[in-house]
DNA sequence: ACCTTCGTACGAAATTGGTCGTATATTCGT
DNA sequence: ACGAATATACGACCAATTTCGTACGAAGGT
């Protein structure tokens, strides 16, 4: 059986990232931190986060009046997932091109380390 | 003035890479080619074509009957806005992570030739 | 005890993307 | 010349997403 993945939209992917990075928020910490890059209402907040459980992409703890909420997706499989398709969609397939494109687009801010992984990636493919 | 950005949806992503792939196009000749890939029928085709032109995402040449369409927007930049995108929304605005995800992904298929050109660009990188 | 604040639930409007039916005009084959 | 095929235009509909108003129960302060 096919765990069926579902896609995030969006909005759903907004409100992910903020879960990602703090492991566990309420509604109103992750609409406080989704207050600052845009102007939204609470409870659309709250309507996204409670579809988003009903989707099965975060968790719940209803224990509390105050629920608490928790990524139910991997951080890892969804950025793969995404990225597959923007290949596909995008890129006609070829990962090559979007490596090309994402490192030719010349992030300045990349540090000499960043640099050093990807080179060890690289000469990992080198030998294969 | 900025051009502003226009963002091509999931279809008219489909319909732009055939665009892109052909230089000009007729209706049909998309449809026929979507065709393949989608069950869709053709009045559906045209009617997402009409809105790109609105858009501005295609032009096209109404001198004859049978209208000649092509695509209006850059394939490269295309590429990099939608990149830029996923990169802030999914990968914390580090293009490093997306690099790595994608190289990480394991192309089976990456020739040596491709590596070499990742390679190239890695060099440059270090350099500055 | 009372009122203000904060929480969830839920219905419903507004938006957007995608779909197609149908009208109407032009061209083509016979 | 006439019917079939093919073209565009356009309105309407449906589903998914996003938005928010409103209701109402549960703390919290004074």
């Amino acid at each position: 059986m096919a765990a069926k993945y579902i896609k995030p939209t969006e909005s759903e992917l907004e409100i992910l990232n903020i879960l990602w990075a703090n492991d566990v928020a309420t509604v109103r910490e992750v609409h406080e931190e989704l207050a600052k890059s845009k102007d939204v209402g609470y409870t659309t907040t709250l309507k996204l986060m409670q579809i988003m459980n009903e989707k099965g992409l975060v968790k719940r703890d209803e224990s509390m009046r105050t629920h608490v909420y928790q990524p139910a997706v991997n951080r890892e499989k969804t950025q793969k997932h995404l990225l597959n398709k923007m290949i596909d969609s995008l890129f006609g397939g070829s990962s090559t091109q979007l490596v090309l494109q994402a490192l030719g687009s010349g992030d300045k801010n990349m540090s000499a380390e960043e640099i050093e992984q990807i080179q060890t990636l690289i000469n990992n493919l080198k030998k294969s």
